[in-house]
DNA sequence: CCTGTAATACCCTATAAATGGGAGTTTTTG
DNA sequence: CAAAAACTCCCATTTATAGGGTATTACAGG
């Protein structure tokens, strides 16, 4: 039988949630926590097969907790339960190590499925998500780490000149980036630039 | 037996949900949809008694949703189930007629008693946003319709004068809102200002 | 009836951002 | 290794925004 642990906050889904999958004969919920810092205590004490992480939680960011987690558990299968469907993120815990992304306007169903293909050794993506790596992974918007440096700086309200002096680069490199930024995103000004960083979740 | 449609893309939870509604012997869960378009089309054919919201629907608001369902069917209680804890949110949905507000990251017991508080006159927030309404009612940041309207175009990357021009304004005038906007929101420049707006959800 | 708020408009100065160039050095990677 | 990508710097001009005021009108609420 599959062990699984289910870190996401929304109790409500993971109440049905854990309900299905024990149902399942496949798989049995071992565990649940609802932040970061429980998920980290409970697998300490005992690890799963499959972790099925939720990305916003109230203490961090399940994307960056991904990395954490598969470097001090590597065999653990990561399988990613959002509500979020935007392929800058999708491709970002994938990167990180996630070995499988579901959204949660899936059935429950999907989810037994997706822990049966991950302790496979396979990757599994859920319809939506196949559908928006594959139309993005050509010709995707892919910013530069100093270009995310920025953005996030841009973002906070600071002037060129002060990110020039954080970054400890010159104001002119700072237009250059700015330039660049512009074009790659397509916004006509910065504030269009703060919008299209957000609802994308470029940052 | 109160009868309960759910309007929720997030499949998953909606099954959970309603095996929890029917198994507590108060209400039952007559119908389910998971787009505003299906929603209208079964409230057409049935009225409920309850009607469980979700705010991010594939297909539109419902936090705009409710003000027209109310027009349509005045007796119907609304009770929003999402994840959005933002004060602007909440004030406005409930401010548009509904009767309920409750986070997913409630159990579904919460939901329970939700209907039954709705179902009884009185109105049913969840602790979280209980909370979130009290602390900010007096010291909220609350835009004039005018203000919005600017802020909306703004974040659309429309400069001043274009501003002026669409909203048959003043540039003089666009610039005094902007003003205003930037002072009430306490940034330090169109970059946060925007930033806030959207991570507000003031627009 | 007075007060406050919203909406409208104007002036001036200083600072910042956008536009449109050019050009060099590392680092990564096929 | 050679090419590509990333990173760095500079100049000049134009346009936009920020920050400081002030003022009129209309309308709602105490």
């Amino acid at each position: 039988m599959i062990t699984v642990h289910i870190t996401d906050d929304h109790r409500m889904l993971v109440e049905g949630l854990t309900l299905s999958i024990n149902e399942s004969n496949i798989a049995k919920v071992t565990g649940i926590s609802s932040s970061l810092a429980q998920c980290r205590t409970a697998l300490d004490a005992e690890i799963p097969d499959v972790l099925l992480l939720d990305i916003n939680l109230p203490d961090g960011s399940g994307v960056d907790f991904c990395t954490e987690i598969k470097q001090k558990y590597p065999n653990l299968k990561v399988l990613i339960l959002t509500a979020h469907n935007e392929y800058s993120i999708a491709k970002r815990v994938m990167h990180n190590g996630a070995s499988g992304y579901i959204l949660k306007n899936a059935l429950s169903e999907e989810v037994i499925t997706g822990i049966e293909t991950v302790m496979s050794g396979q990757i599994f993506l859920c319809d939506e998500i196949d559908v928006l790596m594959k139309k993005r992974s050509e010709n995707s918007i892919w910013l530069t780490v100093r270009e995310q440096e920025l953005l996030r700086l841009i973002i906070d309200g600071y002037t060129n000149q002060e990110i020039a002096d954080k970054m400890f680069l010159s104001i002119e490199t700072i237009k250059t980036y700015r330039k660049n930024l512009l074009l790659k995103l397509g916004a006509r000004n910065s504030m269009v630039m703060v919008k299209i960083a957000l609802e994308q979740k470029l940052i």
